[in-house]
RNA sequence: GGCGGCGUAGCUCAGUUGGCUAGAGCAUACGGUUCAUACCCGUAGGGUCAGGGGUUCAAAUCCCUUCGCCGCCA
């Protein structure tokens, strides 16, 4: 029997297009599956859309639509951008599907009949205008955390599910299967919040009718996690006539989830499969988000990035390369187009598809493009088949964990090691004499067979590039098996080698055009009148002693000299001066601000300084001409 | 507020059960090379391992504490 292998990816809510996050769970999911695949499992990898809810059918009114051909539109979307990505998912399932409907009716009335569903009445926090139930916590002093209004308690009749009854069960079963919920950071937390003990869920509606019906009462639908989760069934046939996929695939190896759906994927769907008494799946893998410098990705924030655009820029396979190797795993990790271009041109234009380049190149000037038989191999050729060896092992145990980020980190050590083999053996020098020939084909020969290593295991990650390879080194790269990468010596001496273009052309990043993200629009105080200002008196002043204040690491304590007089002020700097490097200095002084005590010291008045938010920056302004003490400054 | 995590080079991060001179990639500077995509190879600079205290022959690692950041708490 055929080892096998299920992995999903959420169902995304079509809601809103997907961004370069959704992106990378699905990415993810794929390497993961293709990993797979070359190790002869049989693999299933789901995707789909959660396509229910109250923000579609609101979405579609607004548009003057049905809910069904507008979320049409938008996971028409989906679909096409995963065909862009290149993802070889086995099937998308939709949750305004029949088979799906099925499957929830069947587990709904199944838990219902044994009575872990029940009827009760729901109370919450409601605001009309939104449409919207909150709970206490998310509240915003009060009100409406989205448009702010007041908010009325509510009850309406609802079924529940008992979640309680099945606390003690779950918790064993996380103590019993270490590897369940992964990373272990998110472990920690879900065992916490079980801990404190868990709430029946509230599983319908009557608020809206976008939705699954509740199959024993009319007037409720089923709300959101009953029916999304279950879509990890519903598209294996479990509760159908035809549940052949469930009975090999289930249960599933690996939910791949964002981190901030962790909790439903890890308590309350085991609890539904513990109550419809399903086997639970192996493992919930909760990985990073893909930030931006400035910060969560966001809708509202409008600075989204469309992976699609990106994929039409630069492509599928470098997409995916970024995202795999960029995020490490479990973790969150930064997207910018600067670090995409950075890594493009030194990981695949500079070392790897130069490599290719340089190596192919070589065997058509010293042997006519025919790949020479290696003959009697060094150290240094043992070296680099060692290198290629141990990657092979280590890449295996890092995309076993789905940490691909480590196992790429991997790969190009081989890439690394094979550049510098090159440096180290100079073809260009055992060209020059004839007696070194067999040698400069032995040389050849160890290339191309690394780069035949390397490439075979950049498949699951890139499994585009491959064929462009295919066309300059004959070797089925398309339909190899991971463990191709493990042996030495596969490529048939006599090959012929075909130069082909570039694989990875180098990206100037002076001549990207990335587009400056918006200056903030700055809001200033109210207007002041030239009365106001006027109160204010500045003068130059020379500062000509600075100590450092005791027991406080931002503090200085300045003199400075304002006419005759001499005046200390304390001053927040420390982080940004030395002492001496402020002596001298003729800075700024607001002279008749109110003196003030500061740690002790009285402060008479306040130097002048443009700084940053949190004290990322400071420089005191100061004059770079000398004049007077005391100049009135305005 | 409760629980947990993190803070290591300019940037992104590795550092296994405490154990050689704290590492890698990017960036910078210099040198080498010409097969190659201004690439590749090498060398160098750059760190109070957030601060303080403790345990130990020995601490980035273990304990306490202060500061800062983050996660979870329907």
């Amino acid at each position: 029997m055929k080892k096998t292998f299920y992995i999903t990816t959420p169902i995304y809510y079509p809601s809103a297009s997907l961004h370069v996050g959704h992106a990378l769970t699905t990415v993810m999911a794929d390497a993961a599956s293709r990993y797979k695949r070359m190790n002869d499992y049989e693999v299933f990898f789901l995707t789909g859309s959660d396509e229910h809810g109250q923000k579609i059918e609101r979405s579609a009114k607004e548009k003057n639509m049905d809910p069904k051909p507008y979320v049409d539109d938008i996971v028409e979307g989906f679909v096409d951008l995963w065909e862009k990505l290149d993802i070889s998912y086995d099937d998308f399932i939709r949750t305004t599907e029949d088979r799906h409907k099925e499957t929830v009716h069947y587990i709904f009335k199944k838990i219902y009949d044994k009575g872990d569903i029940y009827k009760s009445v729901y109370e919450g926090k409601y605001c009309t205008p939104c449409e919207t139930f909150f709970t206490e916590r998310q509240l915003d002093e009060g009100k409406c955390p989205d448009c702010g209004r007041e908010v009325e308690t509510i009850k309406e009749e609802s079924y529940f599910f008992k979640m309680s009854k099945y606390e003690k069960a779950l918790l064993t079963y996380i103590e019993e299967n270490p590897d369940f919920i992964q990373p272990q950071s998110r472990k920690n937390e879900m065992v916490n919040f079980i801990k404190q003990g868990l709430e029946d869920l509230c599983v319908s509606r009557t608020t809206f009718s976008w939705g699954i019906p509740v199959p024993i009462e009319e007037g409720h639908v089923i709300y959101v996690w009953f029916d999304a989760l279950t879509n990890y069934i519903s598209a294996l046939g479990y509760g159908q006539k035809d549940h052949e996929r469930f009975d090999t695939f289930w249960p599933a190896d690996v939910h791949l989830v964002g981190k901030d759906i962790v909790r439903f994927h890890t308590i309350i769907w085991p609890i539904i499969l513990m109550a419809a008494e399903i086997e639970l799946p192996k493992k919930v893998y909760g990985h990073g988000w893909l930030l931006l410098d400035s910060g969560k990705m966001s809708k509202s924030k409008g600075n989204v990035v469309d992976p699609k655009i990106l994929i039409d820029k630069y492509g599928a396979d470098v997409i995916r390369y970024f995202l795999l190797r960029e995020i490490p795993a479990g973790q969150d990790g930064i997207y910018s187009e600067e670090a995409l271009v950075t890594r493009y041109n030194v990981d695949l234009a500079n070392d790897y598809g130069n490599l290719v380049s340089r190596t192919v190149a070589m065997v058509h000037k010293y042997f006519d493009g025919e790949l020479p038989a290696p003959v009697q191999t060094t150290e240094i050729d043992a070296d680099l088949q060692k290198t290629a060896q141990q990657v092979y092992q280590k890449t295996t145990e890092a995309f076993e964990k789905l940490d691909f980020s480590s196992g790429f980190a991997e790969i190009w050590k081989v890439v690394n090691r094979a550049n510098k083999y090159i440096d180290e053996t100079a073809p260009w020098i055992l060209a020059k004499n004839e007696e070194d020939r067999e040698r400069l084909g032995t040389v050849l020969y160890q290339l191309v067979e690394a780069i035949r290593v390397i490439t075979v295991m950049i498949t699951p990650g890139m499994p585009n590039i491959i064929k462009k390879v295919q066309e300059q080194i004959p070797y089925d790269f398309i339909n190899a098996k991971w463990q191709d990468a493990s042996v030495w010596g596969a490529l048939e001496p006599g090959t012929k080698l075909i130069k082909g273009g570039t694989l990875f052309p180098r990206i100037d990043l002076k001549t990207l055009d990335i587009p400056e993200e918006e200056p903030e629009t700055v809001t200033l105080k109210e207007d002041i009148s030239y009365d106001d200002f006027a109160k204010l008196d500045l003068r130059v002043v020379k500062i000509t002693k600075a100590e450092k204040v005791e027991k406080a690491d931002k503090l200085l304590k300045l003199e400075v000299e304002l006419g005759s007089e001499t005046r200390t002020v304390v001053s927040g700097v420390a982080a940004f001066y030395e002492t001496d490097q402020l002596v001298g200095k003729n800075v700024i002084l607001v002279a008749n601000l109110k003196p003030a005590k500061i740690r002790g010291i009285m402060s008479q008045g306040m130097i002048l300084a443009a700084s940053l938010e949190k004290d990322a920056d400071l420089e005191v302004i100061s004059l770079s001409k000398e004049f007077p003490s005391a100049t009135i400054v305005n």
